[in-house]
DNA sequence: AGCTAAATTGACGTGAACGTAAGGATCACA
DNA sequence: TGTGATCCTTACGTTCACGTCAATTTAGCT
């Protein structure tokens, strides 16, 4: 019904869960190959590498990260993909960094260079993020205060309610959890 | 240049500060008419009332902050303009219990209803600005981690640098605010 | 080799959220 | 009473972020 697929290792020697097609990709972060075929096409997600054009996608688990990455900040940030785009040069950058470092061969003033635009990339993002994070903490206190205002108002109600008449069907007194 | 407008008292007897146009507006919220029209059009803010159609609306400051929040959210929650609708019918409920509030001739039981249904809007949206800001918090966090490791990292490789050759140009030790 | 599910490129379609242009009416002031 | 700025409605245009369809290919199984 719906088997047809490399189930565990096709061959055991290759570096192990590769061979993620797009749809299954789509499928593990809850989109579709639509939308992932889009970001490649705008350059947010980078293209398959050595794929012979016309060949079927295949996608890493980082990849995957990557993607799910892409898309968090997509709904958090709000930002258009754009902008987003320019943003996640940071993580770019801080993965060119982390190559250099591996290689130990690098210039240092190079490095150096390197890490101070990661730190100016994360530190934009990092404002970006602060400002919304504070803006909603904001919001979120007015309204737990306008959340007890109401409830109190319920209570009055309640209150006068019962000292008219006896509690009869209604309960008085909810679950407050 | 930019006269021509009333400027300060038209009629001392009218309700202070009203006679708000749509590009007054406009500018106080930092918008364009046509998106003032277009919420109108989409039922996001009322029709000016009793505006014989084809006549220019006029707006109070009331209506201005109520755009103000209506944008406030449409930035800060990431949903449709469709759905901000329907997250501000809890508005209008609480603004139609403070009416039958003035009015104490209502309905004690009809009151309550008033209040529980507005209690259940207020926090569906307190539900869905606290999960936001908790991812928002979490992604804070992260970038603030990330921030620490490079500035590390830059530290290490002023430090070495310094190691091999004496400070020249490059000062050592940035602000560090 | 053959079959079928899923993938490929290309192109056009779509809904949301406005922008923009046209032709005319209104408003505050002189 | 005129005049220029602003506003009115109507309607078509645009951008973003994908959806959808079609005609082919490819990949995995048997």
């Amino acid at each position: 019904m719906e088997s047809r697929r490399p189930t565990a290792s096709p061959t055991p020697s290759a570096p192990v869960g590769a061979s993620l097609r797009i749809g299954d990709v789509a499928r593990l972060v809850g989109t579709t190959p639509r939308t992932i075929r889009y970001y490649e096409e705008i350059g947010l997600l980078a293209e398959a590498p050595a794929r012979p054009s016309g060949q079927h996608r295949i996608y890493t688990h980082s990849e995957v990260e990557r993607l799910r990455e892409v898309m968090r900040l997509r709904d958090l940030l709000g930002v258009s993909l754009e902008e987003l785009k320019t943003l996640l040069a940071a993580e770019e950058a801080r993965a060119e960094v982390r190559e250099q470092l591996r290689r130990e061969d690098v210039d240092p003033r190079r490095r150096r260079e390197l890490l101070a635009e990661a730190l100016g990339h994360v530190e934009r993002q990092l404002e970006l993020v602060r400002h919304r994070a504070d803006e909603l903490a904001k919001l979120e206190d007015e309204l737990s205060e306008t959340r007890k205002r109401v409830r109190r108002k319920i209570r009055e109600a309640d209150a006068s309610a019962a000292g008219e008449f006896p509690p009869a069907l209604e309960r008085t007194g909810e679950p407050q959890q």
